[in-house]
DNA sequence: GGTTTTTTTGTTAACGTGCACATTCCTTTG
DNA sequence: CAAAGGAATGTGCACGTTAACAAAAAAACC
C-alpha cells in the first residue's frame, strides 16, 4: 500500500458532510433559531424571512436531524409497538390503524415483534426504551416481571392491546379473549351440539399464546356451566397455530369417542386447516363436524363452506389506541387516569357450523 | 443534594428525571467514558470495574439514550424499510426476513408504508431521512423525481427490492416482475390455451401498482410473441387488488367473446376472487376457466381447487437484503459497486389450471 | 532496575438541535 | 410624545452520549 496509508488518501467517494441548520442559517443570513422556527412554527417567522430560509434549505438539500432535535426538545416522536408477529393479518391491521391515527400528529411507529416469546419481548423492550418512545403499545397483558418493572420505571404511558382480561399495567384497548371463548362455546351449545371440542397450542418454554389460552379457558368454563365435558379441549403443538396445526389436530379429533360434533379453534388458521383436512378425509363440514374459528381472517370467508368465526375489528382497535395515545400525550390529557376501552367482538355466522 | 432549583416550587406532576450516564458514573466512582465502554466494549474494561458499573446501572435503572449516542457516534442503528402496505403477507415476510438478518448486528428496522402512492412515498421518505437511517430499503424501482434526488443527496446506501426490471438507483434484490408475467403466459400457452386473459389494476392519480403492471407487460409481450391477442388484458379498479377486484372482474371476463379459456391475475387475491365468483356462478374451474395467480399466498393453497400461482420467496428476499446491507455497512465492504441479486421465481402448479 | 509496551481509565470537545430568555424594532395608546 | 405592548429575531446553553486524545497504572522486557 501507499506510504500515506496512515491517514489514507481520501477515498474517491469522500463522504460529504451533511448540511446542518447552521449552514442554512448562514446562507439565509439569519440565526439558527430562525431556521428552526421556520420549520417548526412557520407562522412565527415573517413571510419574506421564511422564504429566504426555505430557499436556502432546498438549495442545500438540508434535512433536519431528529436525533439532535429529540435530544434538545426531549421529544422523540416515537411510539413503540410490540407485536407477537407481523405475519398475521390482524396484527398488521393494528399497526395500520395505529399509524392512521398517529400520522396527523407526526408520530412515527417503532415496531418490534417477539414471536410470542416473553424473553424476546423483554429484549425488544429494552431496545425500544433506548429510543425513548413517548408511549408504548404492547400486545397482551402477560409480561415478564422484569419487563413490567422496566416499563414502570420508564415513566412512559403504556397501552396494552388485544387482551382485556387481566388487570392492565396501565391503559388498555382490546377485547376479552376469555369472553370470546365463552361466546364461541355458548354459540355452539345454542346450536344444539353436546360433544364439543376446542383446540389451541400448548405451552413450550416461554413461547405461549396467552390470548389463545384465555379463549380456551373461557370456552371450558362455558362448557362446564352447561354441564358438558371439557375432555375434548386439546392443547397441541407450538404457538402460533397454523393450517398444519389444524390438519394434524383434525386427526386427533376424528379419532375420539364419543364422536365429536363441533370444534372451536383458537384461530381461523387452525380452523381452516381442520376444514381442509376433513375435506381430504371425506368428513363433511358441518354435517359430520361443525367448525368454528376466531379472528375472521380473509381466507375464512373464501373457503367452502365459509368459516363461522368471531370477528374483532383490529384496525379500529389500532385507531382507538392511537386516539387514546394522542389524548394521553396532549398537555391537558395527562390526568393519569388509567383508561380501558373494549372494542367488543361479534360472531360471524357462516356455513361451517 | 441540591436539585437544579432554578424555578421555585416543583410542579405537582414533577416527572422524575431519568438517570443518565453521569449518574451511573458517579455511583460507580468512575468516569462517564468508562460506563460507556462497559456497555459498548465490555472487554475494554477491567472485570471488577465493570461489575461496579453494572451494579450501578441496575440499581439506578439506567437505560442509555440512543438519540444522544447517535448524535455523538454518528450512527443511528436504523435501517429504513418502505413498503406499499403491511397488510400483505408477502411484504410482511420481507420485513420479517430483513429483521432476522439485521438483528444480530443490532440494527432496528424503521418501517414506513405508502399505500402504493408515490406522493406518500416521498413524504414518508423525507420523514425517514430525518431519522438518519444507515441504509434505505425501498419497494419497487419507480419513484418520483424528487424522491430519487433526495435519496441520492442523502448519501445513504439504497436497496430496491421486489423489482429487478428497470435500472436500479443503486443496489437491488428481487426478481423480474416482467419475467413473472412472461412465465405465466408461457405456462398457460404451453397448457394449450389460446384465448388468454390477464387482469390487474388501473392507474389512478399517483396510486399505481407498478409491479403488477410489469407483470401485465411481460404477459402481453409473451402473448404477442406467440401470435395471440392481448385484447383480454384488463386493467380494472384501484390498487391494491383484492377478492372484490377478482369477483367484479370475473363478470367482465365471463361476458367476453370469444370465450376466454384461461386468466392470469397479477395477484393471488384477485385470482381467488375470480375462482370464488366462478363457483358462485356455476362456472367450473379449471374446466370452463383456468385461473392462475401470483404471490403464492396461503389461501391459494387452501381453496378448492387450489390455485396455480407463481411463488417468490419473500422471506429469503428480506434476508438476502439484510445480508447485503450488512456487507455494505461493514468497513471493508464499502466498495460502492452496485450489487444486484435475483431471487428468482417458480411456478406452483396446482388444480386451478 | 529502568525502560518500553500494553492495559485501563480519565479529560475534553464535539454531535445538531430547540428551549428559555434577551434584544430589537414596530405599533398602539392616552 | 413617552410609555407600554407586541411581533420578529437573536444569544447562550443544555440535551446525553462517544471519539479522540491524554494520562496513569500495570505488565513485559532486557
Amino acid at each position: 500500500m501507499s506510504s500515506r496509508a496512515k491517514h489514507g488518501a481520501p477515498r474517491a467517494m469522500e463522504r460529504a458532510r451533511r448540511p446542518t441548520i447552521g449552514d442554512v442559517s448562514r446562507m439565509a443570513g439569519v440565526s439558527r433559531m430562525t431556521v428552526s422556527r421556520a420549520l417548526r412554527t412557520p407562522r412565527a417567522v415573517q413571510e419574506d424571512t421564511r422564504a429566504r430560509v426555505t430557499k436556502a434549505i432546498s438549495r442545500l438539500g438540508y434535512v433536519p436531524d431528529r436525533a439532535a432535535g429529540s435530544l434538545s426538545s426531549r421529544r422523540t416522536g416515537f411510539i413503540a409497538l410490540m407485536l407477537p408477529t407481523l405475519t398475521n393479518a390482524n396484527f398488521a391491521s393494528v399497526a395500520h390503524g395505529l399509524t392512521e391515527a398517529l400520522r396527523q400528529a407526526d408520530y412515527d411507529l417503532l415496531i418490534a415483534y417477539n414471536e410470542y416469546s416473553l424473553d424476546e419481548e423483554e429484549r425488544q423492550l429494552r431496545n425500544l426504551l433506548e429510543r425513548r418512545p413517548e408511549a408504548i403499545v404492547l400486545t397482551g397483558a402477560v409480561h415478564r416481571r422484569d419487563s413490567a418493572r422496566l416499563l414502570l420505571a420508564s415513566n412512559v404511558p403504556v397501552v396494552e392491546i388485544a387482551d382485556l382480561t387481566t388487570r392492565p399495567l396501565e391503559h388498555a384497548v382490546g377485547f376479552s379473549n376469555y369472553e370470546a371463548g365463552r361466546t364461541a362455546a355458548r354459540y355452539l351449545i345454542a346450536k344444539g351440539f353436546r360433544n364439543i371440542a376446542a383446540v389451541g397450542s400448548s405451552t413450550e418454554r416461554d413461547v405461549v399464546d396467552y390470548r389463545g389460552e384465555e379463549r380456551l379457558r373461557g370456552f371450558e368454563d362455558a362448557l362446564r356451566l352447561a354441564g358438558l365435558t371439557t375432555d375434548f379441549v386439546i392443547r397441541h403443538g407450538r404457538a402460533p397455530v397454523s393450517y398444519e396445526h389444524g390438519a394434524s389436530v383434525a386427526g386427533i379429533l376424528l379419532g375420539r369417542k364419543p364422536k365429536i360434533e363441533a370444534v372451536f379453534a383458537v384461530s381461523d388458521l387452525s380452523a381452516v386447516g381442520i376444514v381442509m383436512e376433513c375435506q381430504r378425509l371425506g368428513v363433511r363440514v358441518p354435517k359430520d363436524l361443525a367448525v368454528m374459528g376466531f379472528g375472521d381472517f380473509d381466507l375464512g370467508g373464501v373457503i367452502n363452506p365459509p368459516l363461522t368465526t368471531i370477528h374483532v375489528d383490529f384496525r379500529a382497535l389500532g385507531q382507538r389506541t392511537g386516539q387514546m395515545i394522542l389524548e394521553l400525550l396532549s398537555p391537558d390529557g395527562a390526568d393519569d387516569m388509567p383508561r380501558s376501552i373494549d372494542v367488543g367482538l361479534t360472531v360471524v355466522a357462516r356455513g361451517s357450523v
